[in-house]
DNA sequence: ATCCAGGAACTGT
DNA sequence: ACAGTTCATGGA
């Protein structure tokens, strides 16, 4: 992490491959999200750490990036924790060198990888937040899961309010583990997935589930298999949180509809590729899968084709 | 009305 | 291991 602590403000300088204007293009794909703002260039953020809500206001200026705080100036060790949080957020660690040079003989990543250089993954940090966003939107349109993302959000999450404007954290397990199934179906969330996110909690609460614990094992197939074994996770959920929370860059959902989708309009194809034939394009994304998912998606997002 | 949506567990073979 | 079925609700 390369950064910088002005007590009343941080500076985080990102690694070369890096545009914050399309990270935040992605950030504001759908007007529903309730876990942050975006104003003017800016994103607005509320960081939960221990005991204490953290207002951001995040920009670029001069090549790095600016994070301001709102409300009051956290603690030294707090600031640290920010500064983390956003190094994770944006995805800063990984080089895309590599990417960038594979993309650029790929020829279903080649214009993607022109058009939104500089475009990082972004992350859910928070395994508890990842792994229950990415239940949500199990088998449901992306409007609704984010309308069940915000009841679960507004019922159970904590806020700050700042010039009269109500900002929210994502819930914590510890909260949602407390709760009954009948709780949250009444946010109109299915039995299961109730329950799925609610044993989540519970396992997290318990110490039987930690990011420490799956960001030990490095092997993609192994941390896999430890996230499927949790119920409610499958092998789309699985590749999900490893791609959007534990940074492995050849996490690979393939199922997805959203890149079936993307390949789709991209490629002028009549109907959706065949799993197969996703393998067939993806043969030399080897080691870098998320991220050509992730520019899928964004294609898949973009207003401006 | 019918099909599909950023799937997964369960059941039967 | 593998295919078929069930879960449930909103949007097109």
């Amino acid at each position: 992490m390369n950064w910088m602590d002005y007590e009343s403000y941080l500076e985080i300088y990102p690694p070369k491959e890096f545009n914050f204007k399309e990270c935040l293009i992605f950030l504001g794909r759908s007007d529903q999200e309730v876990l942050h703002q975006i104003k003017e260039g800016f994103v607005y953020k509320l960081i939960k750490m221990k005991d204490s809500l953290i207002l951001c206001k995040i920009g670029y200026i001069n090549y790095f990036i600016k994070v301001e705080f709102l409300k009051r100036i956290p603690s030294t060790a707090a600031r640290k924790k920010v500064a983390e949080y956003i190094w994770e957020w944006f995805d800063l660690e990984q080089n895309l060198e590599e990417f960038y040079q594979m993309a650029s003989v790929d020829k279903v990543l080649k214009k993607l990888a022109d058009k939104y250089f500089g475009l990082r993954i972004m992350c859910i940090p928070d395994l508890f937040e990842a792994l229950a966003w990415a239940i949500m939107g199990q088998q449901i349109n992306l409007p609704f899961a984010y309308t069940l993302k915000q009841r679960f959000v507004e019922q159970f999450g904590e806020f700050t309010t700042f010039e009269g404007e109500r900002f929210w954290s994502f819930p914590s397990f510890e909260k949602i583990a407390s709760l009954n199934v009948e709780d949250v179906r009444k946010l109109q969330f299915t039995t299961r997935k109730a329950e799925y996110i609610i044993g989540i909690a519970k396992d997290m609460k318990g110490g039987k589930l930690t990011k420490e614990l799956l960001l030990q094992k490095r092997d993609y197939h192994q941390v896999q298999k430890s996230l499927m074994r949790i119920r409610g996770v499958g092998a789309w959920t699985a590749d999900y949180v490893m791609m959007k929370c534990l940074h492995h860059t050849s996490s690979f959902p393939i199922a997805d509809v959203g890149l079936h989708n993307a390949l789709k309009n991209l490629l002028g194809l009549k109907k959706k590729p065949s799993i197969a034939e996703i393998k067939d394009y993806a043969a030399n994304w080897e080691g870098w899968q998320a991220y050509a998912t992730f520019y899928l998606w964004r294609f898949l997002n973009d207003k401006t084709i």
